[in-house]
RNA sequence: GGCCUCAUGGUCAAGCGGUUAAGACAUUGCCCUCUCACGGCAAAAACUGGGGUUCGAUUCCCCAUGGGGCUACCA
């Protein structure tokens, strides 16, 4: 029987949830969904200087929020924990005590004097294994004594490590490239280079999905898994995620936070869905796809090797479709945070507004910005009245306006239907096109250039009371 | 600097020796239309350069150029 596939997604704790991050994630879950296999979430927090309060909660939240759900990990168990690495330093310790009996690795005592020391002439430093000629029992002494030390890996001076990645193919480092780096710090916690290698083997991990910046250093970690008999995983790199030509998505710019997409107005399952298609295409021609639908699809041959620019206006994009693709009550409970802090906001009804939005917006942050001016008419400019194809200007506005104030305030149906076809047949009273009707009071009641419906929407939605009123100040204007 | 790696329109991205080199976003134009938007149609736009291999290279190899990564008691 075929082993059970196991991939894990290994964060650190940074306080925020990184795009490229979240793919990484994407990924494993979809490698490991698509193989009937677990998805394991494991906290990289040995750098204690990096300690962020609330960090992992973050992590947590983003990943169910996305539908990222993890089978095992430090909130939901598993029989592998603990599942965050501050709470393994004895198994570390453990472990690297056996890779020194093995030959893999040793103790160091160097300073930070000695070291800093090494670096040539070109500003390069590479340590010379001093501390590996060390005899055993003057190593105890010196540790006996309180010396504070860490461990190094022992790296072999010549010869060549090759593995094959099932992104990049065949990989071939010399080991004069590397360098005996250290695994266990003088605190006592591990490096990534250890922790990653000894949890990825205990927790059973068979496919090391990750960032091509590990993927030169490999090799060093199939030296462990060598040196302690254990099998190798298989390893996927993935191409990183770009700001532009030349910069990756990063914390620096602040264009790579999960929860900032979110405030914007992004919808995760958006964001998901464009993250995916950053280095992966599906074999059908698709792009809109659901958690389930990437499932389905995803494969290995799909993944690129070159890296990718994020492009926001595509994430728009496929945002609006999401947008678009959710029923009217959908949208007006995703919107109303967004509506509420208009200033509209306890005016008109707001599900109407959302109904008027929903085909006019791509995110829902957009939503106050297209909306705010309804709360009030202020003064505008009389040149709007101006229009072409229908023949209207100020002077048409101000004949043609008390005809339609005094319909208006007849009729008590003010729904969009009953409305359009009275003021159409109004206009053919009038002696004008029904165009030039709705554009004089559609600009008369907003005052807009622009607006999220037509006359009669606008209308509609404003009310006789308001309307009328309205169309007042709009004369009171025109008559200055 | 050394090593690893990548290279198709502005962007994402099909292609995996012979194609009119897909599709999507963005852009432009037209249609629809009570403005805008949605929707529909159409246009413009690409194989980084140079050598090979081959009857034939976007595709395979080499070099150059350009980008990214690694070279930490960060991951």
């Amino acid at each position: 029987m075929e082993e059970t596939v196991r991939t894990r997604f290994a964060p650190s704790p940074t306080g925020f949830m990184h795009l490229g991050g979240l793919r990484t994630a994407l990924y494993a879950y979809l490698y490991a969904k698509s193989h009937g296999g677990k998805f394991i979430l494991r906290i990289e927090d040995t750098d204690q200087q990096r300690f962020v309060e609330g960090a992992i909660d973050v992590i947590y939240d983003s990943l169910k929020g996305s539908g990222l759900y993890y089978d095992e990990g430090p909130d939901v168990g598993g029989d592998y924990g603990p599942y965050v690495q501050s709470e393994r330093k004895e198994i570390y310790a453990e472990y690297a005590k056996k890779l020194i009996e093995l030959g893999g690795a040793y103790y160091c005592f160097c300073s930070k004097e000695r070291l800093e020391s090494l670096t040539d002439a070109n500003g390069n430093r590479k340590y010379d294994k001093h501390c590996l000629s060390l005899t055993k029992e003057e190593v105890e002494k010196r540790i006996a004594a309180g010396e504070p030390y860490v461990i190094r890996q022992n790296i072999p001076t010549e010869g060549t490590s090759t593995y094959e990645d099932l992104i990049y193919g065949t990989i071939s480092i010399d080991y004069s490239e590397l360098e005996d780096n250290i695994l266990i710090k003088s605190d006592g916690m591990p490096t990534y280079n250890f922790a990653n290698v000894i949890d990825d083997h205990l927790m059973g991990i068979t496919h090391v999905i990750r960032g091509t910046e590990y993927l030169s250093s490999t090799p060093k970690y199939n030296l462990m898994y060598d040196a302690f008999g254990w099998k190798r995983p298989v390893y996927i790199h993935l191409p990183p995620i770009m700001k532009d030509a030349t910069r990756k998505l990063s914390k620096r710019y602040g264009d790579a936070n999960f929860d900032d997409f979110l405030k914007k107005g992004y919808l995760k399952e958006a964001i998901i869905n464009y993250v995916a298609l950053l280095g992966w295409s599906p074999k059908e021609n698709v792009e809109k796809m659901s958690l389930q639908d990437m499932i389905r699809l995803f494969s290995l041959d799909g993944i690129s090797r070159s890296q990718s620019i994020f492009d926001e206006a595509k994430l728009r994009w496929l945002n609006g479709e999401y947008i678009r693709a959710m029923s009217q009550d959908e949208f007006y409970r995703a919107a109303l945070p967004f509506l509420q802090t208009s200033a509209v906001n306890g005016k008109f009804d707001l599900k109407r507004i959302s109904a008027l939005l929903q085909p006019r917006v791509e995110t829902l942050g957009e939503i106050p910005e297209k909306i705010d001016w309804l709360a009030e008419l202020g003064d505008y400019d009389l040149s709007l009245f101006n229009n072409k194809k229908n023949k209207t200007d100020a002077e048409t506005a101000k004949s043609l306006l008390p005809a339609i104030r005094e319909y208006l305030l007849s009729v008590d149906d003010y729904s969009n239907d009953a409305l359009f076809a009275g003021l159409s047949a109004k206009a053919g009273d009038l002696g004008v096109k029904s165009g030039a009707v709705f554009w004089v009071l559609r600009i008369a009641v907003t005052g807009q250039g622009v607006t999220p419906g037509g006359a009669t929407e606008m209308v509609s939605l404003l009310g006789k009371e308001e309307t009328v009123r309205r169309i007042d100040r709009s004369l009171e204007l025109l008559s200055r």
